[in-house]
DNA sequence: ACCTGAACACCGTTCAAGT
DNA sequence: ACCTGAACACCGTTCAAGT
């Protein structure tokens, strides 16, 4: 039987698939040249012939998730029907984060990037003509674009991202932070909420997206007038 | 002349001062035990006795920026009297934002961080408390934080941070774009701001943060009732 | 207690060589 | 054109040894 890399060439496609595999399932720590060529049955060096380098590997990395974004709101939107701006952006917007969901170590790797991947320009385009077509000016379109931050690729941008079970603490430590902290222990003794792992970080649930998007939405409204 | 390790024993602050110094003038990247033991005449190893490792000075270095912020919070606020929530809080963002102005890595650490800064619960505590205080549910001021994102820490994250000079374009390619992203050319053509060198990335200007900032005050304001 | 220096297991990347 | 294997310059971190 002859091995996969003799019938398989090597492509960036199949490099960056293979990639992908390993950020979800190791870790974005765990894609190494050599790691992912050794997962392809390949020197690392082989991997210099499909991409320039290691950034650049990350980059692709980046530009899959962000493609994979693309294609699944086109299937939500040729399936969906049409609406008006604000709805539009909303389905969009959550659509989004079903892909993030899949991939959770995209956002970290998304903010450490200093290239815009070019599958990022379809998405501005399509969210411009949207609100353009709604009635904003260039300027008001712009400055969404901004308020939004990430959430067109379907995320918050966590501030930090405790792994979960990270907060033991001992009774007095607690105690002590109770003190501390009065306002901060009262929250989060009014609010506990379950954890249910559908979410990309601390807090980060679907609550919370919705309910900043929705902010954000009726402000714009409020601001085109009536 | 005895050396200057000789009179001035390591110490977990002077270690980080000498990392942060380093990440302002040599970049983030620049941080690595190996450089900043060399940066204080002393043994990659030495650093091992103040510090558990690599994890913890980056973690120390993002501790010392958050602290920062606190440290002129408090120097602004003992200044400038007293103000009702949402000027409070206006205050407290713009204020943080100058400190991250002199740190333009610290919004990039900071969103890899998987530990929450001792410092930036205190923080949280003053801003839980000035919404507390000024109306709020327990639960809004909980949803408040996270649609606040990062700019408790003064700055908003940014999905790309394209560096400066770095989109340049052939003629064709430009025209290219011009008939695949008619929205994005018109917004950019209509739209250009001289970068005035007080950003923390693409775009992300003082209009910028301070209009999503309004925005999100608005809204909160507005579910306050009237 | 604090610091050293050699060593180990990893990186990304170069280079010259193979086919 | 594509892939290899050795080599280089860096990492973070271990360990045993110094003072």
């Amino acid at each position: 039987m002859p091995t996969r890399s003799r019938r398989e060439p090597l492509s960036r496609d199949r490099l960056l698939a293979a990639a992908v595999k390993i950020a979800d399932t190791e870790g974005v720590a765990a894609v190494t040249m050599r790691h992912v060529s050794a997962a392809l049955g390949v020197e690392a060096m082989s991997l210099y012939h499909h991409l320039p380098g290691k950034e650049a590997l990350l980059d692709g990395l980046v530009d899959t998730v962000v493609m994979e974004v693309v294609e699944q709101i086109s299937i939500v939107e040729e399936s969906g029907g049409t609406l008006g701006w604000q709805a539009t952006l909303r389905r969009r917007f959550l659509t989004a984060r079903t892909v993030m969901l899949r991939h959770p170590w995209a956002p970290v790797l998304i903010g450490t990037r200093t290239s815009i991947p070019p599958s990022a320009y379809a998405i501005y385009e399509a969210l411009l003509a949207t609100m353009v077509e709604g009635g904003f000016s260039y300027e008001l379109a712009h400055r969404a674009l901004h308020s939004f931050g990430s959430m067109p690729l379907g995320f918050v941008q966590e501030l930090f991202n405790p792994a979960p079970g990270d907060d033991d603490m001992a009774e007095e430590e607690l105690a002590a932070m109770a003190e501390m902290l009065p306002h901060l222990t009262a929250m989060v003794a009014s609010e506990i909420h379950t954890n249910d792992g559908d979410t990309l970080g601390w807090c980060d649930s679907q609550n919370e997206f919705e309910f900043t998007l929705d902010l954000l939405l009726d402000g714009f409204a409020r601001r085109l007038g009536p």
